[in-house]
DNA sequence: CGGTTCCTTGAGGATGATCAACGAGGGTGG
DNA sequence: CCACCCTCGTTGATCATCCTCAAGGAACCG
């Protein structure tokens, strides 16, 4: 799901560049603009008190985020952050929603959108509470191959980090090493110089 | 957000009686029809191996449930069970669908639904990794006593039992019971004759 | 080849789960 | 009105799991 960049622009929207490392909207920020991302990647997350952060969501090429808030006059209920150098397209709430209005085919696409993040996140929640990280883990994995359309009996190279797993899952660097390598005796998964496969 | 009932009857819907504790779909199932709830109140939830429950969500009076797959033609991510005598309207897939084109208002406020349940999740999930027992509770709480739209100051009876309690925030009822008391002493809830005040 | 980022391992500790037992309250029928 | 039952709440002891802290190794890149 994407809005097509021109009629974006055509209804008065703007390109924006963030560095690697540039925060887009803050936690608790009031939403006023869409953004979608032309090139690059952005990074959804919250942190605890204690600096430990947790992964909501990663968006690429292409991709709309931060939609929600817009539709509800709510804050955000995350942090955004460039992970890469990126070029954003950000339009005012206003025209946004005029969109929407306007052309049903693109609300239509939104709705469904957001059926497939409620879906996602109602099953990264079964996931994250059934309290084991064997299962948060595999929970993980299984979800991402998918996402990234991979076929099921194909062996996925899993593009994450060690602490990338423990930030989508809500364990630890350590925890996540040592369930991997007992993964890896079971079978479940495979460590080939370092790198996962699943 | 409801779909208007006499709308629903026109294109064809049917109505259904649940008895307490029956269940309407389970997790797995095709998603086939479009449910709503005319009277008494449903619970979607998931269990793991062990046993542990974990609630996706209670919807009462008015509300619809389980729309999310209908749109992106997955099976349902969790159990719906009713918690009491209901009543409930149903009507298939297909004109469900027909009926969210053929009249702009209901995608609208359909749009907006799911646009405040992606951003419920997202809380919650905030919540629930902030890995510690005491911030599950209390974002719980917070979050409840916000959807019963009580004002923050005032003392709000809590409407959950302390198993529910922990079927929501993924803690065993042990573990909600004393850190319930624990917030006693700090004077973050209140415990008069065994029901809970926040 | 030096720096940065990521991965790994170990020891120790804290937190929440588990298991078992019992108390409190509310409703129902005799 | 009381006895019983059923659900819900409570407490203690013990255990497993995951976190924390600390240190060092491996891979990659300019």
């Amino acid at each position: 799901m994407q809005i097509d960049i021109d009629l974006l622009f055509t209804w008065g929207a703007i390109v924006k560049n963030y560095k690697k490392g540039e925060i887009i909207f803050n936690e608790g920020d009031c939403a006023l603009y869409y953004y979608q991302i032309m090139q690059g990647s952005v990074k959804m997350f919250n942190s605890n008190d204690a600096g430990k952060e947790f992964t909501q969501g990663i968006f690429t090429d292409g991709r709309g985020f931060g939609e929600p808030p817009l539709f509800i006059d709510e804050v955000y209920p995350a942090t955004a952050i460039s992970t890469e150098d990126s070029v954003v397209i950000k339009i005012s709430k206003e025209k946004f929603l005029k969109i929407l209005d306007e052309y049903p085919q693109v609300q239509k696409s939104m709705l469904r959108l957001f059926a497939k993040r409620v879906y996602a996140k109602s099953i990264a929640a079964k996931f994250i509470i059934n309290n084991s990280s064997e299962n948060r883990i595999l929970g993980f994995l299984t979800t991402i191959k998918k996402k990234d359309q991979f076929p099921e009996e194909e062996l996925y190279l899993v593009p994450f980090t060690r602490q990338e797993i423990a930030n989508h899952t809500g364990l630890t660097v350590e925890t996540v090493i040592r369930v991997l390598s007992k993964l890896k005796t079971q079978g479940k998964v495979k460590l080939i110089k370092h790198k996962l496969y699943f």
